[in-house]
RNA sequence: CGGGGCGUAGCUUAGCCUGGUAGAGCGCUACGUUCGGGACGUAGAGGUCGUCAGUUCGAAUCUGACCGCCCCGACCA
């Protein structure tokens, strides 16, 4: 492709709303521009980049028996209606009318669509299995579309469904799909974790989600070096490190003015592993006294899988349940539910009294209160590992692919039933797998760049070659960069042609920031002494050879990332 | 949806507090010089200062409403 005839915006300065580095780096290089918040337009080198990520997708996904279909993207509330989810699914759905106003809605997803297909067309067991897939645009009302292409409201998917007749070819198919999942990260050239994780909306058995190690991410998984266990963070279990408690009897302590955890610790001088963190909340029954031990956060989904959906207490929520503002808030003496993380069954330890100012010193879980327990804390960092003991690494990650056993969730309301070998109607058992591609261009960037620019991996890069001519007027040069670029584009080899009358420091500038693996320099050294430059944009390492060398050297060099 | 910030030329922005007819750098056009790491000169084009209403003799500037965008949180594939 010759610069001089694209559209290759590249810009000097940052853009002002952009704040990821994938972000920063897509617009200023000229892969996407933003036409509104989480809507994006992808210019050509961004398409290419996705082109090339999709290609390898539908590789591995033929190469495991998935059959490419394509679905609508505005579908009839009824489908929805039927599954449940038209009245459980909220603000993130897209919905309108038609000109009969007939409820419709936009694709955030496709299991309904499936079900109803294979309601359709699935009759006997002799028909399963099957593994349907599409790569196609879904639309989401994202509360917050966030950080450039990692989080839009319009995004390709590559979604899969698998149909089964039971748990057993379930598994199967799943584990396919894992493993083929595995086989796509590592051809894009993005690191990754496979991780447990929380089925949400989606329900079902068991899921998976495929999760690059960036700052940028929005998620954060625990992991174990020793053993291997690796989850979200919304659901890592691990254990607690148990401090040495000291042998207190029950009494009061005044502390006026201390109610966070951090100022009770600082002014009794003890650690905040020696406290309880009471925090009231608002269940559909009526106010929870939550319970973790100080040093840690509540994870808010693992409450609500404990006691259901609920908000945090209002201050006059607080005073009614507990007779006093948060801050002195403990377990002892109050009349409401109590749910205890695990960690505090044992131990002795400081909590609120219930009274102004004052805290509780020597409680005794189980002695002084009684509780429900169960997994309450967001596992952290130097946490015991449940499985081996070791300590938890805890690292933040973009979600780049999921994968779901779904069972038959949806093909028992939608009707997706076959017959069985000895004639009784069983429900298809399904599984439902995704994978963004644009989560994995922007990844790639996360994790390949530099203060110059991206660095892309070769197998997703827009062009293999970055072929770069110092001085377009002079002629012989010309001569020698239009030849390079026949040749390596018959050899097969992408190339960029920077063919563009700009001063060389642009165009240099201009190279690193686009981030193609190699870069093939035509200048000087070519007029007076018939050499060429190959330059590997990761290492810097820079080889000089002659243009009939050229094609040679850089299949060469490219074998070799 | 709650909190914070920001909307001035294609991009990055100054001016706003203290009202008096809009400025810079980059980019763009033309010509000349220059040509291996974001050159220089000369001459140009380009702005309903997000929108609407109000205050005022006069509003980019003050007030209100609305719209849009970014960040934190909530929610969530």
């Amino acid at each position: 492709m010759r610069w001089s005839q694209s559209l290759v915006p590249t810009l000097k300065e940052d853009p002002a709303d952009a704040e990821a580095v994938s972000h920063r780096l897509t617009v200023r290089a000229g892969y996407v521009r933003q036409l509104a918040a989480g809507i994006y337009v992808y210019l050509p080198l961004g398409q290419r980049v996705m082109h090339k990520v999709i290609a390898i997708i539908r590789e591995e996904m033929d190469g495991i028996g998935g059959q490419e279909i394509t679905m609508p993207v505005i579908l009839p509330a009824e489908l929805w209606q039927q599954s449940g989810r038209w009245d459980t699914i909220g603000g993130e759905m897209f919905r309108l009318k038609d000109r009969n106003q007939r409820d419709l809605c936009l694709g955030m997803t496709h299991e309904e669509v499936i079900a109803w297909l294979a309601a359709h067309e699935i009759r006997s067991y002799r028909d399963l299995p099957q593994i349907w897939y599409q790569i196609q645009t879904k639309e989401r009302d994202e509360a917050r579309p966030k950080s450039g292409v990692l989080r839009t409201r319009e995004f390709i998917m590559k979604d899969s469904y698998s149909l089964d007749r039971d748990p057993a070819g379930l598994e199967e198919r799943y584990i396919l799909h894992r493993d083929a999942y595995c086989r796509i990260f590592e051809r894009c050239g993005v690191r990754y974790h496979v991780v447990e994780s929380d089925p949400g909306m989606m329900g079902g058995a068991g899921s998976h989600e495929f999760m690059a190690p960036s700052d940028a991410g929005e998620d954060q998984v625990a992991l174990c070096e020793k053993c291997g266990y690796a989850a979200n963070i919304e659901l890592a279990r691990s254990r607690a490190v148990q401090p040495d408690f000291p042998a207190w009897s029950l009494e009061d302590v005044p502390t006026p003015g201390a109610r966070t955890i951090a100022e009770v610790s600082a002014f009794l001088t003890i650690s905040p592993a020696l406290t309880i963190k009471s925090l009231v909340v608002m269940a559909d029954a009526g106010p929870v006294l939550a319970l973790v031990r100080g040093d840690y956060q509540l994870h808010e989904k693992k409450l609500q899988r404990a006691i259901g959906p609920f908000r945090p207490a209002h201050v006059e929520e607080v005073l009614a349940a507990t007779g006093v503002e948060p801050g002195f808030v403990g377990p002892v003496g109050v009349s409401v539910r109590i749910v205890a993380d695990e960690t505090l069954r044992t131990g002795c330890y400081v909590v609120g009294a219930n009274k102004p100012d004052t805290h509780l010193r020597g409680v005794v879980p189980g002695q002084h209160f009684q509780a429900e327990f169960a997994d309450l804390r967001e596992a952290a960092a130097g946490d015991a590992c449940s499985t081996c003991g070791a300590p938890l690494r805890v690292e933040r990650v973009i979600e780049i692919g999921n994968i779901f056993k779904l069972g038959t969730k949806y093909s028992l309301p939608l009707r997706a039933v076959y017959l069985a070998e000895n004639g009784e109607e069983r429900p298809v058992v399904m599984g439902s797998y995704g994978i963004g591609p644009a989560r994995i261009l922007a990844a790639a960037i996360e994790q390949g760049h530099d203060a110059d620019g991206i660095v892309w991996p070769k197998t997703i890069a827009p062009f293999q070659v970055h072929l770069l001519i110092v001085n377009v007027r002079e002629e012989a040069l010309a001569a020698i960069a239009d030849q390079l670029y026949r040749e390596l584009t018959a050899a097969g080899v992408e190339v960029l042609y920077d063919d563009r009358d700009e001063r060389p420091g642009v165009k240099f500038k201009d190279a690193d920031l686009l981030g193609m693996p190699l870069r093939l320099t035509v200048g000087a050294r070519a007029r007076k002494e018939g050499l060429v430059e190959i330059r590997t944009r990761k290492t810097g390492a820079v080889v000089t050879v002659t243009p009939v060398e050229v094609v040679g050297r850089i299949q060469e060099l490219l074998a070799g990332l």
